[in-house]
DNA sequence: AGACTATAGTTGTTTGCACAACTATAGTCC
DNA sequence: GGACTATAGTTGTGCAAACAACTATAGTCT
């Protein structure tokens, strides 16, 4: 017996649930090559762009590390060597508060904001390079459906729910 | 004038497309690391599993190296050393036939077949447990979605297009 | 046949990701 | 108020990914 005998309607995918698993995958790979192309030039990575993106919504206000580590679009474990390069580099400001000396908050730096400033229109064109030739509805139901797909899959009181 | 200007009706996003991708992204991610469940305990990775999946499809016939590297569903520019890995675990097998001394030619070895077998029903439920919910109509039309997102970057020839 | 180009893989190196173990600080509960 | 638990980050280590430079073999062209 094969391991292939299961096989469905679906042709060369054993089942629905796999196709649509598999269709995710590849068209993830295919934007995001896309959208390195403008995050490498620029000197950061997605992840990384997505830091500065948080923290300039919350900006003035700091966020505590682990807050922005739970609010990354991809799970950050690696969350400290990554707000280290960002410091490194000037984008981000690391403060410890005496009250709570376990908390460490982060906050974004004019450089940091200067980065985002400069790569707004770049980012914004490849957006549209990426997904520019689907039309509004398209776009909308596309949102709906992963937003349904990945449902059972989010915590109760998280941000992407 | 803030990064966020051209701030769009989505609310937290700049623009639908962005939210389209950040959606597909956070799935993506979602979705994997359910997968990784399977995997993980397997030893080996979902790349290396698309590998055996691939030779498996072909088998008997062997393929080239660089012929899996392009089939694979994530860009793989680390071929050799993935291929290293599972003849080491002897996967796979590696011949150089004399007729042209230039490709490599992989086959899926009996320990390859079974591994496929062990993995086919925790992984049926895997991709059950990760998109069961959603109904046949909701999953095929997030193909169709995701097959034309993708569709401009696509090569021609490819077999994914 | 010798130089040139194309094809097919491999290797070096750097960076990123994941998991788990660890340290430091604060709050709780007899 | 001292032991216990919870919270917040950090670090160690090993594996995987990305990009480019390199080697080897085959085909072509004059």
């Amino acid at each position: 017996m094969s391991p292939k005998s299961k096989k469905s309607q679906t042709g060369r995918f054993d089942s629905l649930e796999q196709e649509v698993y598999l269709n995710l995958w590849r068209t993830y790979d295919r934007l995001r090559s896309i959208e390195e192309e403008v995050f490498g030039p620029m000197g950061i990575t997605s992840q990384q762009y997505n830091v500065l993106r948080l923290l300039f919504a919350h900006h003035p206000e700091p966020m505590p590390t682990l807050t922005i580590a739970n609010r990354m679009i991809s799970k950050a474990p690696d969350i400290t060597r990554m707000l280290d390069k960002l410091e490194s580099s000037s984008l981000i400001l690391r403060t410890r508060p005496s009250e709570n000396r376990r908390v460490v908050l982060i906050s974004i730096t004019d450089g940091g904001l200067s980065i985002l400033e400069k790569i707004a229109e770049p980012l914004r064109r490849c957006h549209s390079k990426q997904l520019g030739h689907l039309s509004k509805e398209d776009l909308a139901q596309l949102v709906g459906l992963l937003r349904n797909a990945r449902k059972p899959h989010e915590q109760e009181k998280n941000p992407w729910t």
